[in-house]
Parts: structure tokens; sequence; C-alpha cells
DNA sequence: CAATAAATTTAGAGTGATTCTAAATTAAAG
DNA sequence: CTTTAATTTAGAATCACTCTAAATTTATTG
């Protein structure tokens, strides 16, 4: 779980990564990483962020979105063709992925083991290894 | 890998799960099935079948690739948001995503490990575990 | 084989998430 | 306070994909 951050801190941060610290950013940035780990698509946040009073456009959300992905304060999960995830975890850790209910919930990286990896294709290197638990409904 | 099919065998797959062995069927079949295991996307079948003269539309290559996928037939892997992959080994194991290039290449499952998986959502049960290792090309 | 019923295909319209564009606003620098 | 460059934004555009309804094909039955 990443450590909640402040505004300062959070401004230190953009600033580092070359954006400017606006009212939008921030104010993002408190929805995204005031209270925890989260994991949101970008009409969710958009619609967080309108409802919590602070008024932004969808485009901006986007733009956001990935400008914090480019610098490394959050990470882009791939887990539905039809809507992107953005997880303010950044450390290293897997999900479940819930197919019924569209939830993400963390795994930590310890509960999988990835052995040598047969087959490299030639000249690559692994920038991540990402494990998605698909999970249903029981049937009761 | 999977035991390559011949037409008979395919007609004989389809009808089992309840779709007629239509010509356009049998064709993105053979596209699929005939020369070992693929991945692709619907454009790029869509323009495969096109170019070795199998006349096809896009929503039947679309309507296709979900049918086969609900028989069992292939199965989809989610490793860009943009577009959808299918793969025509639906045995078990996992998969190296060129960032670059969009190239998939299978990882053997016995490769990764998966160990005991904790806080797993209430009653729920696992349908799948999906490992995606992004590559990316080594800077030289 | 002919007639009928049911499944399939398809062109083209529609959808929904996301991106683009160009004008208006705002932040940083001087 | 001006100037300059970055940012925001509404709305248009795009792109993968789905839907619709009509035309075609497949399977079934007489």
């Amino acid at each position: 779980m990443n450590t909640p951050r402040n505004q300062e801190t959070l401004a230190r941060a953009l600033r580092k990564a070359g954006l400017r610290p606006t009212r939008q950013r921030l104010s993002l940035a408190q929805c995204l990483f005031a209270n925890g780990d989260r994991h949101v698509t970008a009409e969710a946040l958009y619609a967080e962020a309108v409802a919590a009073g602070y008024p932004v456009s969808l485009a901006t959300v986007y733009n956001t979105l990935h400008q914090f992905t480019g610098a490394g304060l959050l990470r882009q999960v791939m887990v539905d063709t039809n809507r992107s995830y953005f997880d303010s975890n950044t450390s290293d850790h897997h999900h479940y992925f819930h197919e019924e209910t569209g939830e993400l919930v963390d795994i930590p990286s310890h509960a999988v083991t990835v052995g040598d990896l047969p087959n490299m294709p030639e000249g690559a290197e692994v920038s991540r290894v990402e494990v998605v638990v698909r999970v249903h409904q029981r049937a009761s």
C-alpha cells in the first residue's frame, strides 16, 4: 500500500515530472491518493470529482490519468477491453478481477512466483509481470 | 500447442457447439487452426481472410470470434485496451506481450507458480489465472 | 427435389470509450 | 503587470465494436 501524500508532496512529485500542479491535477490527486489505494476508471473518477465539487472536464481526467501514469504515480491495469482501469498502488502486486462486478482487489506480489522464463523474445527485457486472477460468483 | 484440425473435425466441433459449419466459419477456422497457434485481432483476421480470397464481413468475423470463444475453441487475451486478441491455443499457458510490436508469444504454464491466494473475495471462485509478461526492446 | 423453418450473414447505422482540436484560461517567469 | 508557455475544455472526431433488419443460406420435412 502506498503512503498517503499531502498536497505539498504531490505538488513536488508533479513538478518533478514536469507537470504544473494545477487546481485540477491536485483535485484529482486528492481523490486518487488521499485515502489509500484506489482502482478507478476515467468515468468513475470524473463522476467522483464532480460530485465532490471539484469542477473538472472529462478530457482533463483522461489527460491527467495518462500524465500521472507516465510520471509513475499511477499504473494502468489491463483487465477489461471496454474500459481502462488505473491503480493508485504502483508497488509490485497483482489483482483479482471480479467478472460480474468489475471490482479489482490487490494480491500481494509474494503470492505468485515466476520461474525461469523460457523462449523470451530476442533482444527484449521484462518491463512488468502482470497477474490477473479472474474470479466469478460461486454458484450456490 | 493444439493439434491441427481438419475441416471435418472442425465441422463436428462446431455442430457440437450448436453452430452450423457455414462457409464463413470454416474459412475463418482454416485461418485460425490450420497452421499451429495464432494470436489474432478481429481486424487482422478479417484482412487475412479477405486477402486469402475468403469473402467475409467484419461483422461475421466478430460474431465468429465470440462464438468460437464461447465454444471453447478460442480464448480471449486481455493485453491491450485498444483491441481484443484471440488465441487459438486454449490450453493452460501464459503470454509475453511485446509492447512495441504488439506481438504475443506463449509461455508454458509450468514456468509460473501461483501460491496460496490470499484475501480471495468472499463467495467467489477462480475462473482463470492470466499472466502477461510485458517486454520491451532492450536499449542497445 | 421442393417447400418451409430457422440460423446465419451482412451492410450500414449506432454506441461508447477515448482522443483530438482549437480557442479560452491559467500558471510561471521576467 | 506582461509575456510566454502550459493547461483546460467543449465539442467534434475516431475507432473498435455491436446492433438491426433485410437478404441469404442451411437444415428439415413432406
